[in-house]
DNA sequence: GTTATTGCAAACAATTTGCACCCAC
DNA sequence: GTGGGTGCAAATTGTTTGCAATAAC
């Protein structure tokens, strides 16, 4: 495996730095078509896969589809299980606890994921009316 | 939706609880045909939806592959990004938060997520040590 | 020049869906 | 009886892989 970073490696880091929030490998294929290159969508899986395992990018998955982002922006967030909305939140408990395991573990930590699940508003009225129908 | 828990989802409740690990729809599914029923694989995918929409079951992805839980089971892990090992651990510092987040939003949580994501010390020496930042 | 990277298309695998049948109420 | 739940197989879709062409060093 390489050390090195290769160019569409950095035009995928340029975007997801650009546009701050979670994308799918399918969008962020579009967004960069949309630009300069002819890149093609395996580049960009594979792209993502080198950055997730030097710890630059992470994802987290939302209905089958993967998510990335930059490791630095760590904002964590509130998913509605009904109509999969997320809240971004600003706080982050977890910090002490990663220094922690940091230490006391053969364990290189490049970050965390943290999310909360449950049911806005809107989704917990719409499953408690039985009227739903199309 | 109906609010009905039906024979199918109650049996996959029941496994859930017995192996009490997160475990793939299709491992789900191969266990549950090992033991009394016939149940078809759709089945085993629409029972842990509607499970997951109750906020009764969870579900974490690793290699593309959806692991479901019990919520109740709320262990957190560590997981390598090169192998996938997955470490459970036991401490959890976002009780509080979560308890916070239940007051000041129109937002029913059924249960949060917490994972570590990092590199074991096995995979460290594999991917012969790049120019890595600090 | 040698080796790693890329684009494309085909392959893959997990998940979803259409539909006829069946069961619970 | 009726409406939802189920099994099966086919369809869908996000992701991965084989391979020849290309770019990096």
């Amino acid at each position: 495996m390489s050390p090195r970073i290769t160019r569409s490696q950095e035009s995928i880091l340029q975007l997801l730095k650009q546009i701050d929030r979670p994308i799918s490998a399918q969008d962020l294929y579009v967004e960069l078509r949309n630009r300069d290159r002819t890149i093609g969508l395996a580049t960009v899986y594979r792209g993502l896969e080198a950055l997730k395992l030097r710890g630059l990018v992470q994802s987290r998955t939302v209905n089958g589809e993967s998510l990335y982002s930059l490791v630095h922006s760590d904002t964590h967030y509130l998913t509605c299980l009904g109509c999969g909305t997320s809240i971004p939140l600003e706080d982050c408990p977890v910090r002490e606890l990663e220094a922690t395991l940091h230490q006391s573990l053969p364990f290189k930590i490049y970050y965390h994921t943290l999310e909360f699940f449950g049911m806005c508003l809107p989704c917990q009225l719409q499953l408690d009316s039985p009227t739903v129908r199309e």
